[in-house]
DNA sequence: ACCTGAACACCGTTCAAGT
DNA sequence: ACCTGAACACCGTTCAAGT
């Protein structure tokens, strides 16, 4: 199991899903199987079936958890377009924090929760400035589809060119900023500008 | 192999490429395994390795059929910012018409031709209005990471749903149409509006 | 040039059995 | 409650051998 940590239990499950990131971080998502994660953890790949229906249940759950980060990285204070423009940038550095997380949410599933519990209240506190419920729900998944889509492409980037300088802020990042700035404060839900 | 088809001789490189992109929209990204590939065609799994040196170079290729899909679905005459948002709505509309492509093309590699090709060209038609090279390049980036991030979203939401009303224009449009335009004609390369 | 056949190490999943 | 052990069907890849 590896380590016995000192204070709380720990879910098991828990301690399954925070391997697994470790290998998707040092090995990629192709490295990325049950089998792998179990002998990380010693046991048998079966063990895994107790804590997990399946390798898409694990794989939705790790989801959820890299989301749970992006949101654990934002200032409770903000609402509105500033909050939008905190997540944008919170998503894709988290994104880029962990090897191949971008194609791993690409091909993961969405969870219960994040899709009835942390993505409605994060559309709470962007409509709470007074931002329609459809112009947010708009503006969010243009803001989120952004991020995801531009740290895809600069994984496959960075791994075309050789990993290491994955942490860099190069000149993607005025071109993302510039991005970001045009989507939070679009108008969204009435006619386009034209 | 399947047909053997009237006039050209027709790559057998390609015939595999065109039966994979079936087996993707039929039966999902979790099913194209070579194996499957092979059965439909009626050879043996190694066969493929004549044509292909990996599953990974196969999947790229099937990124840049994709992709040259899109650049067949747009306009020859178009140019500067009405080509970025011709091609936006190209390279979702692609994306959506085949099951799962928008996946493959998050976890498929970029091959040389499309990197050094195809996108430098494109990108010439961008800058023929008088854009900047780099502002061409990271609106460019932008619509692409748009599009592709909201077709992820929106293949997760219809598996999540029913498959069925894939091509229906549904409330979705508006939002994507909103962003378009607002990267389309955001100015990139100089500081951010605020 | 193009394909088969056999082999290899690995994979996800199920399930009876242990403790 | 939690895990092992064995089994199953499937997977990607290699390579000698056929034609």
């Amino acid at each position: 199991m590896g380590r016995p940590k000192a204070g709380e239990p720990e879910l098991r499950r828990e301690i399954i899903a925070e391997t697994a990131l470790d290998i998707l971080d040092q090995e990629g998502l192709d490295a990325l199987s049950l089998s792998r994660i179990a002998r990380a953890l010693n046991v048998q790949t079966s063990a895994l079936y107790w804590y997990f229906e399946s390798k898409a249940d694990l794989y939705e759950h790790l989801c959820e958890l890299i989301f749970r980060r992006v949101l654990g990285a934002l200032d409770p204070s903000l609402r509105g377009q500033d909050l939008l423009r905190a997540f944008g940038r919170a998503f894709r550095s988290t994104l880029r924090s962990v090897r191949d997380a971008a194609k791993l949410t690409s091909v993961g599933g969405v969870s219960e929760s994040l899709r009835t519990e942390l993505i409605p209240e994060l559309l709470n506190r962007v409509t709470a400035t007074g931002m329609s419920p459809l112009e947010a729900r708009q503006a969010l998944t243009a803001i989120e589809a952004l991020a995801l889509g531009w740290a895809l492409f600069e994984g496959s980037a960075n791994a075309a060119v050789g990993e290491v300088m994955r942490q860099t802020n190069d000149r993607h990042d005025s071109g993302f900023e510039h991005a970001l700035e045009a989507l939070a404060y679009a108008t969204f839900g009435s006619a386009p500008a034209g």
